[in-house]
DNA sequence: CGTTTTTGACCAGCGC
DNA sequence: GCGCTGGTCAAAAACG
């Protein structure tokens, strides 16, 4: 099986990039750092921000721990406590064209679940970031029009550095096949 | 044997 | 209030 990915990743450290918001249309493959809001009007390659908070705190989500009492963790300390808006995190949605679901992009993601979504046959996976304290999560979805493109959305900001080698990573963008329109 | 995936159930938000 | 839909949990299974 092959890996061909086109494919950029825009969470690819934790370190706080500008949001350069491109108006020229034409994304600038800065490796390895991609701005937040890059726009390609190229092929199938489309990127759509849904949501981003300035400030992402990571609200150590390891304080409770996973009960195990039965009903879920619920989270009421912040539930009702400060955000009134519960989904104001970094969220960021892009399309890639690839085979296979998911890419070695330097993280460890453990998958959570799994859900069918209504327009589509292939089902929503959820992942999230294996590294304590670190609470970035992914959906990867195959889109039903056509099955070669995914959707994945990131959510969060990794408040750790990349697990694997630089090396391995060189390896990836140089599968990744990226459109710039010219 | 530790970690990850699978998978059904549960929960919350939203529209009617 | 009810039902639909999406997101998450957690126990069990699978995997290396």
């Amino acid at each position: 099986m092959e890996n061909r990915h086109i494919i950029s990743y825009p969470f690819l450290s934790s370190a706080p990039m500008a949001y350069s918001t491109p108006s020229s249309s034409s994304m600038a493959v800065s490796y390895p750092l991609f701005p937040f809001n890059f726009n390609v009007h190229g092929n199938e390659f489309c990127e759509s921000k849904i949501d981003m908070d300035q400030e992402f705190r990571s609200s150590s989500c390891e304080g409770g721990g996973r009960s195990a009492d039965r009903g879920m963790i619920r989270s009421s300390t912040e539930k009702r406590g400060d955000c009134h808006k519960k989904s104001g995190r970094h969220k960021y949605a892009f399309h890639t064209r690839s085979e296979v679901d998911i890419l070695e992009d330097g993280y460890r993601w453990r998958k959570y679940g799994q859900k069918t979504v209504k327009n589509n046959r292939f089902p929503r996976n959820y992942y999230r970031c294996t590294h304590p304290g670190c609470n970035v999560k992914k959906q990867v979805e195959r889109l039903t029009k056509d099955e070669k493109i995914v959707a994945t959305t990131y959510e969060g900001v990794h408040t750790h550095p990349v697990e694997k080698s630089t090396d391995n990573f060189e390896h990836i963008l140089k599968q990744m096949h990226i459109y710039v329109s010219p």
